[in-house]
RNA sequence: GGGCAGGUACCCGAGUGGACAAAGGGGGCAGACUGUAAAUCUGCUGCCAUCGGCUUCCAAGGUUCGAAUCCUUGCCUGCCCA
C-alpha cells in the first residue's frame, strides 16, 4: 500500500507526463490531495465538437490523457459540443467556419460515441450535450453570460486580432464560443479540463467564469497538437491531412507509411507509451511499419493490422497486386460493340473502374506513364485493348491505385 | 445612413476591351530518385472531342463584331465617418 504521498506522487507523475502547460500546478496537486483525503474523484472534461463526424489521431493525444485519468478513478466527462458546434470554434482559424445544422450536429455526435470507446471505459465515462444547460438559456442569461467579458479581452486573442487586422470578417457569435465553453466548466462543476494548445484561451475562460460563478477555477491541461500527414499543420479534417479512426485499415496504414521519418517519431511520442530511445534505434522503415501495425491493430484489430501490413508490403514493397483491389471492374458481353472480340479504350477502361475523376484526367495519366496493365506500361492515350473472355487483368494506376477488370462475354 | 476598397480556378493572387482556359505561388497528381517515405529534380493540373469544340473569373441583365475586363441592378466582405 502506497502513503497518501507517494499515491500524490504517482498521480501527478502520470498525469502530467506529456502534457504542455498546466495551469496552476499547484492546484492540481491541491485538488488530488483532496481528492484522496475525501474519496472524491475529480471531474475531467474535455469538450468535443461535433463538426465532423470523425474523429482522428489528433484526437487520441486528448482521450489518451482522458484515459489516463479514468486509469486513476478519476471521472471522466466527454463533452460533445453540439450547442457550441453551431457556432463553430475560432481558435486557430483564419477565417469564420461555417456553422452546422442541428441535424448535422447530432449525427456527428453519435458517431463519438462508438470511436471513444475504443480507447475509453464506457463504464467510467459520462457523456454530456452542452446543450442540456444551453438550449434553454434566455436571451437575458445570455447577455448576462456576454457581459462577463469585455472585446479588448476577446482581441487579445491571437486569432482574432489577426483576422480583424487582416480585415477578415469575425462574426459575433464567435465571440460567444469561448463564453459557452467556459460556461460548460461552471454548468459541470470542472475540476479539470483538458485541451490542445490552441484552446488555451476558451480554457482559462472557463477559469475566469467559475470564478464568477464562486466555483473554484479548474486546472487547465493544454496538450500538444499533433501535426497532420503533411507534417505542418496540426491533424484536421479540413486541411486534408487527417488520419481517422474509421479510416479503412489500408487507408490508415498507407496514411502512416507516408510520413516523413520525423513526423514518425511524433506520433510514437504522442500516440503510444512506446520508448522513444529504442525506436530510434531502430531502422526508420521497421519502426514505421510497426508504427502502422500498431495503430490500425489499436482500432481495428489485431488481424486487420496484420492484414493491413501484408498487404501493404505485397503493394509497395514488393510492388506485387494487392489482395483486395481498390475496384473491381466486371466487363460482360452489352460493354463491348463486338463481343465475339472484346476491346475497349483504355481511357475508358480507367473511367469505368471510378478511380479516375475525367476523360482529361486520365489521358493525363497514360500519358504520364502511369498506366500499367499487367505491369506492362501503357503510354498511348488513344489505345485500344484487346481483351479476352474469361480473363482478367490487373490495372495499376499511379502510385497506389490498383483496379482488378473481369471481363466474362 | 454616408464615403471608399474589394469579390478571379482547390487556396492565395496577377490580369482592367481581343494574343485569356486566364501569369505566379501553394496544394494536388504523375514520372525519376529512394526505404513504400521525406527532401530534390521534371512534367501535368476546367470539361468533351480526331482537327476542333464547350462551359468558367459573385449573380442577373446590358453595351460591343468581341467582356474576367465597360455600364446597370442585386448579393456578399472589409475599412473610414456618423
Amino acid at each position: 500500500m502506497l502513503s497518501a504521498k507517494q499515491e500524490l506522487t504517482r498521480q501527478l507523475d502520470f498525469i502530467t507526463r506529456g502534457a504542455v502547460e498546466i495551469i496552476q500546478r499547484q492546484e492540481l496537486e491541491e485538488r488530488i490531495v483532496a481528492s484522496l483525503k475525501e474519496g472524491r474523484p475529480l471531474r475531467i472534461k474535455a469538450g468535443f465538437d461535433p463538426t465532423s463526424p470523425d474523429l482522428h489521431l489528433g484526437h487520441i493525444v486528448l482521450i489518451q490523457k482522458l484515459r489516463q485519468f479514468q486509469e486513476l478513478g478519476h471521472e471522466v466527462i466527454f463533452l460533445i459540443g453540439d450547442f457550441t458546434g453551431m457556432i463553430g470554434d475560432p481558435s486557430g482559424v483564419s477565417e469564420t467556419r461555417k456553422a452546422l445544422t442541428r441535424e448535422e450536429v447530432s449525427a456527428n455526435a453519435k458517431t463519438y460515441e462508438r470511436q471513444i470507446f475504443k480507447t475509453l471505459d464506457p463504464e467510467n465515462t459520462r457523456i454530456e450535450f452542452n446543450s442540456r444547460w444551453m438550449q434553454d438559456m434566455r436571451a437575458q442569461d445570455v447577455i448576462e453570460l456576454c457581459a462577463r467579458y469585455s472585446v479588448a479581452r476577446m482581441l487579445e486573442r491571437d486569432d482574432f486580432s489577426k483576422r480583424y487586422r487582416e480585415q477578415k470578417p469575425v462574426g459575433i457569435h464567435e465571440f460567444l464560443y469561448p463564453l459557452v465553453q467556459g460556461y460548460d466548466s461552471v454548468a459541470l462543476k470542472a475540476d479539470v479540463e483538458l485541451g490542445g494548445t490552441d484552446q488555451k484561451f476558451n480554457l482559462l475562460v472557463g477559469r475566469d467564469l467559475q470564478r464568477d460563478w464562486g466555483q473554484s477555477p479548474q486546472v487547465v491541461m493544454t496538450l500538444p497538437l499533433l501535426e497532420g500527414t503533411d507534417g505542418v499543420r496540426k491533424m484536421s479534417k479540413s486541411f486534408g491531412n487527417a488520419i481517422a479512426l474509421e479510416d479503412a485499415p489500408s487507408d490508415m496504414f498507407g496514411k502512416i507509411m507516408s510520413i516523413s521519418d520525423g513526423l514518425m517519431y511524433r506520433y510514437y511520442e504522442l500516440l503510444t507509451s512506446d520508448d522513444l530511445v529504442a525506436v530510434k534505434q531502430r531502422h526508420p522503415m521497421d519502426a514505421k511499419l510497426a508504427l502502422a501495425e500498431t495503430l490500425v491493430s489499436r482500432y481495428h484489430g489485431i488481424e486487420a493490422g496484420q492484414r493491413a501490413k501484408d498487404d501493404f508490403q505485397r503493394k509497395f514493397r514488393h510492388r506485387e497486386f494487392p489482395e483486395n483491389p481498390d475496384a473491381t471492374v466486371v466487363l460482360g458481353a452489352a460493354d463491348f460493340v463486338d463481343p465475339a472480340n472484346p476491346s475497349m479504350s483504355l481511357v475508358e477502361l480507367l473511367m469505368r473502374t471510378g478511380l479516375v475523376p475525367s476523360k482529361a484526367e486520365a489521358r493525363r495519366l497514360i500519358a504520364q506513364g502511369a498506366i500499367l496493365i499487367n505491369q506492362e506500361r501503357h503510354q498511348r492515350t488513344d489505345a485500344v485493348l484487346p481483351l479476352r473472355s474469361n480473363e482478367s487483368y490487373q490495372l495499376k494506376i499511379g502510385k497506389r491505385k490498383y483496379a482488378l477488370v473481369k471481363v466474362k462475354t
